[in-house]
DNA sequence: CTGAAAGCGCTAACAC
DNA sequence: GTGTTAGCGCTTTCAG
């Protein structure tokens, strides 16, 4: 606890005991627009060192327009898909001189809204939203700042939108399992139906079984979530033990295995599972998970390059293609792939 | 993509087509400080509405000194644990009105500091600093804005400070072992030493070992990560089976249970293992495991408050009591709890 | 109850 | 090479 002025140090008291004036010493700091004279500027940094002096970032956003700030608006920042999507997106908006400003919508609609106004509000230079809702209960205002729909299946009007191939990755997972490990079925885990959308997800695994000839095995549905995953696998065995299932996500493979050991049964002899995201938890889980992995980093990367550089995709849609990590759940031995 | 006005539309242009000063229109949106006629304010109002206008947060805060923005300094964020407590900062800071600002340090010292003194110059209204270095090579300058520092094992001179009782946690889910499981020792899995400070973790490890008179087994160093587990998991082994593992972290302990399952072990029957944290992750492993779990809510709320109430705890350092969860991986069975 | 105006800290013409 | 100054959008005192 040391003894600070309480009114913070501004640029006028460095230029005051620098004896320059207020633009000399928003050129040296700028380095620019106009060149300093070396004693001068000298001068200038030696008055900013021994006052402490820090620039108003703020101030200067009012300025000159631009806060440096992105905001970030997620369901839940905990989840791992989600954290490692924000850790990623955090690395390339700091490479890139910005800040993130990150926000949880808990996934209700209405705190969505409200969270994307207050960004836009505080003069973020662009706004990520990621929302599982389906396109016909999205309630997005346009704004006049760049607004990007994060983990989209499709194209939402008025916005720039991307997302993996849900659709191709969780056919691919599908598909793995019914030709290599010649399963009969496999039976779905998704989301909750109505205003959370796993329905790419869902017409994927609906594809490789037709594909191959097989009927349609039940459908369970849960949250999004560990124990959501848990509480499908206890449904699910109600009805009986599944020759195979597909996860819609990691966290719910993860719930789904825990309640399946609970019953003594052993992934994959017993069972055999697989999901969709790839987050690495789902290189640790036990038997580690053959995945669908979407290429998050490309992802956050092209996300933060859409609202940097107001490039917007043909279509105002970009997709990216998901690589199937085959590991264990499957029933393949011998890759340890992390 | 609408047609939209390139300049924002200021409080000035409601003013305008309200018909009525800029004031008026601060005391509409702000309800205060000065009453208005109730027909002017729905003027106002409805100017408002049509125009769009939504007030520039940032030049509020120019004017008023207060940015309403919390920053967050984490060395990773998708790490679950810090993810959760991300999580619960988020919460408790938009519960009072508070955006969170949140960067990524790497455990880089530099970049740590560079972060905190970014944040400070966006006039962030106080900064939370998660930094795992021991007091002696922490490198952080006083600023004029609270700053708290998360996850610490005691005082920062300089600083509010906060953490886990990480002592008494690890003893306790230690002395588990050694009394419930009648263990004959506990071999160690920790963070590297050096920068990274686990040294309160160990120190309860070995005053149980102590408190029981049990001989001070191994000790194995790797990174706070599911890898890091991997490593020492495998490199333990080379040495030899051990009876029961502490690991300082769960996903320390994640790692370790794969290495632990790829050898043919079963856990707890042939090694039992338990960790600190108790993340939710912690209770979907498989076994679930047995942890030392922080408070991560309480201690959230307690640092947000200290930022926005300038409440220093005495000594300026806050302890918290961390909770035994006992689950399967210490071989106690039947319980689930979550 | 309402308006005029100063000024938060900064940048960038525009002058010299 | 340096100084003066207008003004970013907002709040709030001071006058009416």
């Amino acid at each position: 606890m040391e003894d600070r002025p309480r009114r913070a140090v501004t640029r006028s008291d460095v230029a005051r005991t620098a004896g320059v004036s207020t633009a000399v010493v928003s050129y040296v700091v700028n380095d620019g627009p106009r060149n300093v004279a070396p004693a001068t500027a000298a001068r200038v940094r030696a008055a900013i060192e021994t006052l402490g002096y820090r620039p108003n970032l703020n101030a200067r956003a009012l300025r000159r327009g631009a806060t440096e700030m992105i905001g970030l608006v997620l369901p839940d920042s905990s989840n791992p898909f989600f954290a490692e999507y924000a850790l990623e997106v955090e690395r390339v908006a700091a490479a890139r001189g910005h800040v993130l400003v990150m926000a949880n919508s808990a996934g209700d609609r209405d705190r969505e809204a409200r969270l994307v106004e207050n960004l836009v509000s505080r003069q973020v230079v662009g706004v990520l939203v990621a929302s599982g809702r389906p396109l016909a209960e999205l309630d997005l205002t346009v704004h006049d700042v760049p607004t990007v729909l994060l983990d989209r299946d499709g194209p939402v009007p008025g916005f720039v939108a991307l997302g993996p191939d849900f659709t191709a990755g969780a056919a691919a997972v599908v598909s793995h399992l019914l030709t290599v490990h010649d399963m009969p079925g496999v039976t779905l885990c998704t989301g909750p139906g109505g205003a959370f959308a796993a329905n790419s997800r869902e017409q994927g695994w609906r594809q490789a079984l037709a594909q191959y000839g097989r009927p349609e095995t039940p459908v369970v549905r849960g949250r999004f979530s560990r124990d959501g995953g848990y509480a499908m696998g206890r449904q699910l065995l109600e009805y009986g033990v599944p020759d195979a299932v597909f996860a819609t996500s990691d966290l719910q493979a993860v719930g789904l295995l825990r309640a399946l050991h609970e019953a003594g049964l052993r992934v994959p002899e017993d069972v055999a599972v697989v999901s969709f995201d790839g987050t690495s938890e789902s290189a640790y889980s036990w038997p580690t998970l053959t995945v669908a992995r979407q290429p998050i980093a490309e992802m956050a990367r092209a996300a933060v390059d859409a609202v940097l550089d107001g490039e917007a995709p043909a279509g105002g849609f970009r997709m990216f293609g998901t690589e199937l990590v085959v590991r264990r759940s499957c029933g393949c031995t011998g890759s340890t792939a992390l």
